[in-house]
DNA sequence: GACGAACTGGGACAGTTGACCCAGTCGCCT
DNA sequence: AGGCGACTGGGTCAACTGTCCCAGTTCGTC
């Protein structure tokens, strides 16, 4: 292996380690498995990390980081068409994380899996709040624009709608992820369009 | 420990299991835990199971088998009052559930542990299919009395409407695992109803 | 009450895993 | 060019885990 920087090494490390995550779940992510995809040896394991434990922290802190929008809503537009109303934005936006879900499900699996590891113990368990704070954000901003170019107006606080979408959508992931069933998942981003637009005034 | 058939083991075992792994998760749940919880020595394990993986496919099977609807359509009646219109009993419902699993969190992140384990494997993604067959099948019943209770008729299969309520269930459950924020579930449980009972005709 | 089969307990074993150590190598800085 | 600290590879260790074996015990049956 050639030579790198701690820093280098642990971004090097963190990469191999999701995609084992992925394609394996978190329970076969040992360190050897993840050495073996970084194609380092075990050594440059611990000279880069304390411990396992560290690095599946700190993938979960990547992961959460990295997490982007989506969807931009511009995107939203072209594909719900010009007078879109805000129902339709909105499932287009759940249908866009569908698609999303359907192109890559191990990552949102790996990301489950994640969650739940976080779920375990009391001192990770702020990881999973902070993973899903962040996934609410996201929310909140694709919201908020949707709300604008339409020009309606949210009759809660957008945090609170953005909290009940990101509930609507980890359903949808996970039974999706169980039966593969594409109609009943678009049933579900239907009623969960639905229910989400009746939270707003239209204008 | 005292004597007992090997089917009478096996039961006590896989309750010893479910027990083990809703405290401290499937990863703990070693065959030296799973034994020590129940009070037998570890040839008894092998006494009554081929492995590990033999008994974790059992207790999968057994809980879902044992899941029963968490909701009788008295109860809600009960709960949501005489003349309560379908939106309301469907709401009353999913509180009621959503009692449940405030009382025994455990037992439902046993549950997704169990989901996401079967997930990973495809001889195993059966299990998880049949786990959430099994929720649509109870959801199905309520739903079907609920319409009966209120003379609504469901517009769509009733099969579809429970998939729907499944997933919605689902994400009520992880987002509240991970936030424990009651207010922000109450308010997942009214915007499912609305969406679920818009499903249906009121007669 | 004796017999055989069902059952039990303790110990043992091999494979895996996280962690670590040390001898060596490389690259930067002076 | 030389030296020093950063980095690497391989080997090793103890702990843990699933599995198995065997000697012994208990129970139902004749």
């Amino acid at each position: 292996m050639a030579r790198m920087s701690a820093a280098d090494r642990r971004s090097a490390l963190i990469e191999a380690a999701l995609r084992v995550v992925s394609r394996e779940g978190l329970a076969q992510a040992t360190t050897r498995a993840i050495v073996g995809e970084a194609g380092m040896s075990l050594a440059s394991f611990h000279y880069a990390f304390e411990s396992r434990d560290e690095l599946v922290d700190e993938l979960i802190g990547t992961v959460v980081a990295r997490e982007r929008k989506a969807v931009a809503p511009e995107e939203l537009i072209a594909a719900a068409g010009e007078g879109a109303s805000l129902a339709e934005l909105v499932e287009a936006g759940l249908l866009r994380y569908f698609e999303h879900l359907r192109a890559d499900p191990e990552h949102e699996q790996a990301m489950l899996e994640l969650t739940q590891y976080a779920l375990r113990s009391p001192e990770r368990h702020p990881l999973a709040v902070a993973q899903y704070e962040r996934y609410a954000e996201l929310v909140v901003e694709a919201l908020e624009a949707a709300a604008e170019l339409t020009g309606a107006r949210w009759r809660l606080p957008v945090e609170h709608v953005a909290r009940v979408l990101v509930a609507f959508t980890d359903g949808l992931t996970i039974t999706w992820l169980v039966d593969r069933d594409d109609a009943a998942a678009a049933r579900v981003v239907a009623a969960a369009a639905d229910a989400l637009s009746r939270m707003a005034d239209p204008r």
